[in-house]
DNA sequence: TACCTTAGAGAACGCACGTTCTCAGCGCAA
DNA sequence: TTGCGCTGAGAACGTGCGTTCTCTAAGGTA
């Protein structure tokens, strides 16, 4: 690693730090800037904007996220066992103190409506983990159907724990996914009955 | 309703739209002002600062929205169908052109790591929402845990609408409430399973 | 040592915006 | 008619911040 992407990428997870906690439009670069120690005109050389920072910010965040869910599905040896990790780890993550929600929806919230290239990144990233949840559920088994289901399980467990701030829709949407699952498995193929 | 009653009222108005479209951080207090046509010495009379007309966006939000799901719900007959009746209307406001996401979800991903009173507000939106789930979950005798799932289920539905920017996460919520409803009410009392 | 390039630290600039102030006009009591 | 309080329109003020500029110091080369 050259020592510019060494500072870039100590900028990138400082800066992320920092928007996640307190919001990206109430971070300065200058903040930035003095929490990693590099000067202003280095981090304007590396990114040239805070745009494009915030773009890296994203990228950088959605690896994490990839990296972190990969982790924890595979010490589970089923599909089932490790779209129900999904949960646990999202169980994990809401336990955490500064847990404020998905960084993502919190970025869309707060940019989408101002830059497509924010707007296009979150959907990137929800889009890659909605792919992933599929490949679970077709391993099953189930009917695909299934997978945007759990997807909005997730989505809505985020958003419900970053608001009330307590970790228990990770558990509920966790029983809820059990039912789905058993649901699709067992009945796959029938009707619901009327 | 007196005179400064509808002025309030016509600015709580403007500032809504204009803040769900384009963000709130994004809105100047001057558009609203020439939204509204108002003048802004008269905007602070009323209001007393940008952060109160915020707060007063949200609660003029969190009674339309109650509002809203009360008169679609009231068209059906029985309790589950009040409930699936959500569904069906988060679907309509999906198809609106203007649709970007929930206004508190938002407003909490731009402004809840600052401001402790948007947090609550948001908070107190959002159970309000589990309250009203949670007697009509009540009214179908299934069991209560049924009713966080389902609100789980609601919000996350919001944000992937938003995010992915197509509706289908409505039809996909309701029937993954179709199949916690069934399983609730046909196991009622049951074990899951091995 | 003398010169050139580069990088760091922080000041400076320009702009946007929340908030307040100024001033002109208008209705109204005597 | 003559003041007087109120209101509207917009200028003005202060501040914060994204971005750029300036100055100084250091490091390498003849």
């Amino acid at each position: 690693m050259t020592q510019d992407e060494a500072t870039r990428d100590r900028v990138v997870r400082v800066a992320d730090e920092l928007f996640y906690t307190r919001g990206v439009q109430a971070v300065g670069m200058d903040a930035v800037r003095a929490a990693a120690g590099v000067p202003l005109k280095r981090i304007y050389a590396l990114f040239g904007s805070k745009d494009e920072l915030i773009l890296a910010v994203l990228r950088h965040r959605m690896s994490v996220w990839d990296a972190g869910i990969a982790a924890e599905a595979e010490r589970a040896a089923t599909a089932r066992d490790r779209i129900l990790a999904i949960f646990d780890f999202l169980d994990a993550w809401f336990r955490e103190p500064d847990f404020r929600g998905c960084g993502f929806i919190n970025a869309f919230g707060e940019l989408g409506a101002a830059s497509p290239a924010v707007t296009e990144a979150v959907r990137e990233q929800k889009s890659t983990f909605q792919e992933y949840l599929a490949r679970l559920v077709a391993e099953t088994g189930a009917p695909a159907d299934l997978a945007p289901q759990l997807a909005i399980l997730a989505e809505g467990a985020q958003t419900t724990a970053a608001i009330s701030g307590t970790p228990e829709a990770a558990r509920q949407a966790r029983a809820a996914a059990v039912t789905l699952l058993d649901a699709a498995i067992h009945h796959a193929g029938d009707l619901v009955p009327g």
